[in-house]
DNA sequence: ATGTGATACAACTTTAATACAAGTGAGAAC
DNA sequence: GTTCTCACTTGTATTAAAGTTGTATCACAT
């Protein structure tokens, strides 16, 4: 008898949620089944269960059972284009400003994406001296060793680091304005705010940037236009966060 | 035996009507002859024709029987994850809830739009009993007029008026919650919330219905992924408002 | 100290069985 | 033609039983 089983038991889902055989919502053996089939008592199985759990991978709801968490939907809000490209195009100038530039231990968040320590950066961004955004990007310590500040403030990170980007998700949601932000964005305290995080992940699907947008929620707003008849009955891409 | 039946019964009889077996209008066999045909209970084959008709594939008249809706996107309604799939998917109970219902002199920015006068409906939708969404849709008046209060608790403009789409532009920002919808939604006046504008326009580009959606901002999120390796560098899709 | 197994109970969900109300439609009776 | 009846349908409610997760406890092995 090995002493840690459930580890291999989450291992073992994990890849049969990862090759598919779970979709999203699709809900799993009940836990006395599993544990017939992989012969383990149900306290096994709910820690296995639990551990995938805690990487989002399953979620549960008491009496009904065990399912695939509803995982991301690869859709992009389709497009228009980018702030600075906007800004550029009405002949605004467009400015960053650094705040912050230092390693850090990595927040709660960041941690199990990029590891212990990273290179935290604060950066205001501007359109003609009006600030309309705070990001905050948090880089894999290995990566962020060979930036200086300077370089932060002139490119972005995707034009500095020496890695291809393989893919992102993203998320938007609504916040309010904290004080920090309301001194940096020149915004009341408590005004409403669009929230973007985003994880970003080389070729290997290794994550290696994460990165945080404030918007005040008065000057900023996604637009996405759809041209064909799919459907979208509700808005696309929502969905309940935990 | 697992017990949880009535969802594989309802993907069972998603596929029956996606495959087109049951054209829209065409009479589905009565709940007694499903539950032989699936050994299951009237109860376990009305949860699924139930869910069914939350997804707005089925619809059922009081004495005569359950019919395929005529729902000018049959398909694409089940192939993409809105908000309610996710919630039938794990069980939840998705209901909608009117909270208003009535023509109305059209406000200010939907009336350049739709014209003088609109239906104007406000619902709250709920997931579990727990509201996750307040929809406001202000609709052109003479296809307002082929409505009735109960269709709208039940379906989608969608899939009740006799228009093709075409278009439709959306926009996603940020706001706070006003003291209306904090009764409605059950949240805190001036607590943050996403806010989703939309205009659907016809094949024509007239449009005929425009949109808001608010949700709380502490349990919904839009999510995006970028699989492809083009750039962006900041937020796609964001402008700034005017 | 930790992982594992076994057991027990609480809280919740689903299913089954049954009953009755209310609407529909077809045909019989007038 | 009109009305009535009857079989059949969905809508709603109630009970009981069984299944499932959430939580806790105890014993045992490593």
């Amino acid at each position: 008898m090995r002493t840690i089983r459930y580890h291999q038991i989450a291992d073992v889902l994990r890849g049969r949620l990862g090759a598919g055989e779970f979709p999203a919502g699709k809900i799993l053996p009940s836990e006395a089944e599993l544990g017939a089939s992989y012969s383990a008592s149900r306290v096994t199985i709910r820690k296995a269960l639990e551990v995938l759990r805690g990487e989002g991978l399953v979620a549960a709801r008491q009496g009904f059972g065990w399912f695939a968490a509803a995982s991301p939907l690869p859709q992009t809000l389709t497009g228009l284009a980018t702030i600075e490209r906007q800004l550029a195009d009405s002949g605004r100038r467009s400015e960053r400003r650094i705040v912050d530039f230092q390693f850090v231990a990595a927040p709660d968040h960041v941690r199990p994406l990029l590891g212990k320590r990273v290179l935290e950066t604060r950066r205001v961004h501007l359109a003609d001296g009006m600030p309309f955004a705070r990001v905050t990007v948090w880089c894999r310590e290995d990566l962020g060793a060979e930036l200086s500040k300077a370089q932060v403030e002139r490119a972005s990170f995707y034009e500095l680091l020496p890695i291809t980007v393989g893919s992102a998700a993203q998320t938007i949601g609504a916040g309010l304005i904290d004080p920090a932000d309301s001194e940096l964005l020149e915004v009341p305290t408590a005004s409403a705010a669009l929230v973007v995080k985003r994880t970003t992940h080389d070729t290997e699907g290794a994550a290696f940037l994460v990165s945080e947008h404030v918007f005040p929620g008065h000057i900023t707003e996604f637009v996405a236009e759809f041209q064909s008849l799919e459907a979208f009955v509700s808005p696309r891409g929502l969905r309940l966060a935990d």
